[in-house]
RNA sequence: UGGGGCGUGGCCAAGCGGUAAGGCGCGGGACUUUGGCUCCCGUAUUCGGAGGUUCGAAUCCUUCCGCCCCAA
């Protein structure tokens, strides 16, 4: 694909940085697209991405290795979809994954078609993922060489057009050689911290950010064990996640877990840790990419978090696009809103969201 | 105002003469392109109050206050 007009989604940071500068040196006719997705005003750097600060980086290195950069604004875009699902989730007492609606909804949806706006048809980003035509024509999303980093778990949804029209650069580099190809060239960027936390939440505190969106969330209700009995209270539902130990504001003798979140009881029910774990799940809104929707059960590992290390079980899809799954052994904290996504060793056969 | 038991940090709770365990909660940090988890650090100069015994008391004695149980 020399000199394929490719345009680079960069987020001011360290890796789509470099992955813009590899293109280019590549000798692509590269394009630097940077999209604003919230009211700038009034909001500080905080070391995550797409603040008036990663738009300028952004800018800056666009410059130094002599590309054109554009800022599109996409704020109500971004709203629309990520934020709005993001608000949603948490008032129905689920717990959403705002980078996996970004990456579909946003950087290969809408960036995708404003960069054929550009005669681009190819998106890069910085995304620690590798993609790779199967034996049979099928685009195949795999997981990145830094094994560490890796972030295909976001990117399941991505549908056969898009992967097709993605390209990761550093998808086949380790982290550290990154940051050396980022000294190589030059980039100002190259020491910058890697980002964290909810980018579109300045200040960590997404309970309030939610109720600021959605005020109806922030109803009082109570906390109770797995007998019914009443040990405390809470100010929202969308203050807890299954799993979540820490900001119960109760006492025990042992520490208490949230196992489940009832929105229309207002009860967040907890337990110890051992009543965290399950065997079995569904999802919906699966999305098969490696293999076709399979009827009957296939072995496969599943990936239930971010950071979750896959584990073996078996999978078969249901009407509806939806998919149930078993695993071999319980897992803990099987999570409502999280995605579950199916490998087989580094390729992603599909993912889902999980009910 | 007859008998018995108990009062230790926000909560639970060890200790029973030698100078305040631990857990929960809470605060901070590490980790991390979601939330959560996990890990690390911190969190009572003081043991219901006041006296006393002792080199030394949360631990023994006296007394006061508060709570609980049994009994009428």
């Amino acid at each position: 694909m020399p000199d394929t007009r490719i345009v680079v989604a960069m987020s001011g940071g360290v890796d789509s940085s470099v992955a813009a500068a590899l293109l280019a040196e590549q000798g692509h006719d590269v394009i630097g697209l940077s999209m604003q997705l919230y009211d700038q005003r009034g909001t500080q750097s905080f070391g995550s991405c797409c603040t008036l600060d990663d738009l300028h980086d952004a800018r800056r290195v666009a410059a130094a290795i002599g590309i054109p950069h554009y800022i599109l604004n996409l704020e109500q875009r971004f709203q629309d979809t990520v934020v709005s699902n993001f608000v949603r989730e948490y008032a129905s007492g689920r717990t959403p994954l705002p980078c996996a609606h970004c990456n579909s909804d946003l950087k290969f949806s809408t960036l995708l078609e404003r960069a054929r706006g550009f005669g681009a048809d190819r998106v890069a980003t910085g995304h620690y993922a590798r993609v790779e035509t199967g034996p049979d024509g099928r685009v195949l999303l795999k997981r990145s060489a830094d094994t560490g980093k890796d972030q295909s778990y976001f990117l399941f949804s991505l549908t056969q057009d898009q992967l097709a029209s993605a390209v990761f650069p550093v998808g086949a580099l380790l982290k550290p050689a990154v940051r050396r190809e980022a000294q190589r060239l030059g980039l100002a960027v190259a020491d910058k911290a890697d980002s964290q936390e909810i980018c579109f939440v300045p200040d960590g505190d997404y309970a309030s950010f939610v109720a600021r969106q959605e005020p109806a969330v922030a109803r009082t209700g109570t906390i109770v064990n797995q007998q019914g009995d009443v040990l405390g209270a809470h100010e929202g539902v969308h203050r807890f996640t299954v799993g979540q130990r820490k900001g119960l504001g109760v006492s025990a003798s042992i520490p208490l877990y949230v196992l489940k979140i009832d929105v229309d009881a207002a009860a967040v029910t907890v337990g110890p840790r051992a009543a965290l774990d399950q065997t079995a799940l569904t999802a919906s809104g699966v999305n098969w990419i490696a293999v076709d929707a399979p009827a009957s059960w296939t072995p496969v590992a599943a990936q239930i978090r971010h950071r979750h290390r896959a584990a073996a079980g078996r999978v078969r899809s249901l009407d509806q696009g939806r998919a149930e799954f078993e695993f071999e052994t319980p897992q803990p904290a099987i999570t409502p809103g999280q995605a579950v996504v199916f490998y087989e060793d580094d390729v992603v056969v599909g993912g889902g969201w999980i009910d």
